[in-house]
DNA sequence: TTCATTGAGTGGTCAGACCACTTTGAAAAA
DNA sequence: TTTTTCAAAGTGGTCTGACCACTCAATGAA
């Protein structure tokens, strides 16, 4: 096998996807065993397994100590099916970053703005003042702050990490459009209106990313 | 081994966490030579294979022929620091883990309910079918779907980990009332009500974080 | 110095061997 | 006949050892 173009589990996860497509195996079926599939598919039981048990600890799988390996009981023919596109490209990368870091941050938003303890905290104020007086402020300094403010440690850590990679210039033009965006984000968060501090929050980043060319597809 | 608790390829995962925990094993860093774990674990090479495979498979390392093998670096979706940082079990960290992964089910369902391509796609209906006939599904399944269907590849790994770390059993409501909230969630999604997809789910699932420790501490 | 080569290290794959468990069917017992 | 017993077959779980293909760096020759 001169330079394998893909690894042979992987090839052997697709077989499989095939297999369970043309023998119609459904949700909950059984799955040829690994000897069998070792004959049929002409490779080493060994690496049989390897493809078994990524699929397993994918949960698309179940396998069954001497019963056999089956299907997980769910209609999964789409499940591998994307799974098996999923694997191969990898160009996206960026933009997922980029939203799911927005997922963390509007929904300790969300938070935020719903808890009548959160949103009442002097720090609000405070970056509010910092913003009038100076005239100017950091984007992160804010999001950090209501990052922080949710008091969950694992999405503040996953927010700093995706932050850290997305890393994105910060470029601080049309500092009045900017400042007001961000006025209405912390005004609304003290209201309690959280609806209003979400869409103030998506004019805010969506202005930002179009400055930044950030333009999606 | 008699009445294996936890398959072999399971425990070394966990090992593989630990030791990139205590070896600080940087993204991008380089793992122990499977020939190498196979000493230090005590276990045989296929088995260490198989669970490097299944990890390969997510997306978490990356295997070089001649070289080694990696932690995927973080600019192609590493979450394993942050994995890894958190194997620390205490009850707040665990807490963190289920609302977390409930910040990108909560999102996934807006995404797919606000899209008018996405909540169309027959996945919906097949799974209020599978639930007429078969009078139960799994709630993973429908979660996985759902959080599939948005394409964020990186959402969908950290929410599979977060899944499995916190392997909590669902002890749901009664199957009458949990059948009757799932079926809210997936026709809100088709008619794109997004606040009322955001309500059943919330009712459907939230209940748990609400009962184990009250609201947020 | 520069370049070519070789050998050690590493992942990729295969084959065969046991073990533990489940199922099944035929033999033994009733 | 029917019921019980249990041994064999089938299956996943794991280990060992053997090659192969590839990378890299040390070695040695030009």
């Amino acid at each position: 096998m001169t330079n394998p173009t893909t690894k042979m589990y992987l090839q052997i996860v697709r077989e499989l996807r095939l297999l369970i497509q043309t023998e119609n195996i459904r949700p909950g079926g059984k799955l040829p065993s690994e000897r069998e599939l070792v004959e049929r598919l002409q490779v080493g039981r060994s690496t049989v397994r390897e493809a078994l048990r990524s699929l397993e600890l994918l949960g698309l799988i179940e396998t069954k100590r001497g019963e056999g390996t089956f299907l997980t009981d769910f209609r999964k023919h789409k499940l591998v099916e994307i799974l098996s596109t999923f694997i191969i490209q990898d160009a996206k990368t960026m933009k997922d970053v980029h939203i799911t870091r927005e997922i963390h941050e509007k929904e300790a938003i969300r938070i935020v703005a719903e808890s009548t303890t959160l949103n009442q905290l002097p720090v609000w104020s405070s970056l509010l003042n910092q913003l009038q007086e100076e005239g100017t402020i950091v984007r992160e300094d804010v999001i950090r702050e209501i990052m922080i403010s949710t008091d969950n440690r694992l999405s503040l850590k996953m927010w700093f990490l995706l932050k850290q990679y997305g890393e994105e210039p910060y470029q601080g033009n049309s500092q009045e459009t900017e400042n007001e965006l961000i006025t209405q984000l912390l005004t609304a968060i003290t209201q309690g209106e959280i609806e209003q501090a979400i869409l103030s929050y998506t004019a805010w980043t969506g202005w930002l990313s179009r400055v930044q060319g950030g333009e999606i597809t």
